[in-house]
DNA sequence: AATTCGTTTAGAACAATTCTAATTCCCGCT
DNA sequence: AGCGGGAATTAGAATTGTTCTAAACGAATT
């Protein structure tokens, strides 16, 4: 696993925006990393309580977005919904399984996002690029969820 | 263009499901051809208005659901936010200008799909592929927004 | 003309998120 | 230690986008 996705890397990458590392913070982003099924803002909200029963929907929002901010974890928004978050910051495209409602990390070998990116006509500068696969995952395929 | 997209299309394709061409429905679809914008349910709404004053806002997501349902329009969720629609039916990708704030189609290569679809584990079984791109598009680039 | 079923409608309800204003916390300074 | 100031957290209200509900409408069928 990458050195960047621990929880030393918080107060890291929190004081190189220059922004405190705070009990909340740690305890969203380590939920993030202890189970990684892309949950949403409630569930992420319903997991830290059972660590920090007081903390409030708003500050899980907020250390959300800052979070994001800071580029430890990147929101997802498939189809109208909540949006999800996701821990994983290798390039990766996202399966998503129609049955089980799951999604699946998907990694990008590094020639794919060139090709991507080779499609867009001239004056088209893209900074990011997101791929999402809907579709039935066998029952038998190792995943994360 | 394609015979498919225009108004004949829609009691076509409606038909083809057991549904009935409505005065509703085509204003909407027109509006959705006309002006290829991507337009949230809400631009939609005030569109149709123009036409068919007397339309419900409940009556523009029924009927933008309808479309969607029958292939003739794609729902487009980029970040949170509205849902958008783009009745462009060719493979395509999206661009959106962080910006401008407006998105842009990318007809995508027959053999792109394929590869992108390549990189998928045994085991995924993939119906549709989404293909977003973010960043910033030069003034100069012509598109239909 | 009565029946039926799909469609439209207004408004209520709902879900997800953001905003607001008050409080608390932490840090550097005296 | 005590104080001032900015950052962070909080509860709850407000907002936004969408879906639901129940009634009314309308076109086709008996």
């Amino acid at each position: 696993m990458p050195a960047i996705e621990n929880s030393d890397a918080l107060s890291q990458r929190l004081a190189d925006s220059g922004l405190r590392s705070t009990p909340q913070r740690e305890v969203v982003y380590d939920v993030l990393l202890k189970k990684r099924d892309h949950p949403t803002a409630d569930e992420v909200y319903a997991r830290v309580r059972s660590e920090l029963p007081s903390i409030s929907l708003a500050t899980v929002y907020n250390c959300l977005e800052t979070l994001v901010q800071c580029d430890l974890v990147r929101a997802v928004n498939f189809e109208r919904g909540p949006t999800r978050y996701c821990p994983n910051l290798r390039p990766h495209a996202h399966f998503h399984d129609e049955q089980t409602g799951k999604t699946h990390d998907i990694d990008l070998p590094p020639d794919l996002l060139e090709k991507v990116n080779s499609i867009l006509p001239r004056g088209y500068n893209s900074s990011s690029v997101e791929i999402i696969f809907r579709g039935k995952a066998a029952k038998t395929v190792a995943s994360i969820e």
